[in-house]
DNA sequence: TTTATATATGAATATTTGTTCATATGTAGT
DNA sequence: ACTACATATGAACAAATATTCATATATAAA
């Protein structure tokens, strides 16, 4: 079947769906999270997107460990679980205290504790 | 300066940091989430760790909504949001229902709610 | 059964992201 | 200052993923 070139029909910048309840789109529109909001909320269900640092969280849900223990716990390199602490230092979700050469983590808080049990038991519950 | 070609060093298959804490390490090895269960709870949030999926959650944090409102309502194809609502369906985060030609979206249960409120809490809290 | 419309989906491309390797930084002891 | 060791990080490569485009499926009406 021929299709025509793209370019030939008739530019529109509006919305190409027919089915839209107006009245429902305009009551929310102005009451949706915002981009920069979303991208912020994104960023942080990203960051316990990725087994590795489920494992790591798990584990600091149990007890404070240090770099080289989680490595081995977790059988994986230094470097690798590092990297990863720190995505998961940069959306607030642990915190470190030093001691000596060694870094201890923990979990940021008990609010970060009851969000990693909601999807453990979300995904038990199914 | 000169490295050793890696061929060379002597095997070690055992970890290769010294730091470790045995006694630790022998309490939770075998408390840790498995692998299994690790990679299905990084799949929820790797689920909900996508701007545009989170945009559609927040939609239906608020109400029902079928596939072209969202459409209309995110200012994105029909195409992309009907893609990502199969991915919120694998997860189990959203449920539908049909009516004539239109297929209406809600959020899965409260649950569901509550987890999502847990990380706009968050974010917001920072 | 033909047409119209709402939704779903396979393939392809572009972007994002996790791990490894090599190396840098930080701390303590000699 | 020098050495040892715990942790951090930049670069690069491999793997995962979001959107677009084209098309398929599903429902309803004529």
């Amino acid at each position: 079947m021929e299709v025509e070139n793209p370019k030939d029909i008739e530019q529109n910048p509006v919305c190409e769906v027919q089915c839209v309840h107006s009245d429902l789109i305009r009551t929310y529109v102005n009451q949706i999270i915002t981009s920069a909001q979303a991208n912020h909320l994104a960023d942080l269900f990203k960051t316990l997107g990725d087994s590795t640092r489920i494992r790591i969280m798990d584990a600091l849900s149990k007890a404070e460990f240090c770099v080289c223990d989680l490595a081995e716990l977790l059988d994986m390199s230094q470097s690798a679980i590092s990297h990863q602490l720190r995505v998961l230092r940069n959306s607030n979700l642990v915190k470190y205290r030093r001691e000596g050469k060694m870094v201890y983590y923990s979990l940021d808080d008990d609010h970060v504790l009851r969000l990693y049990s909601q999807g453990l038991e979300h995904i038990n519950e199914k």
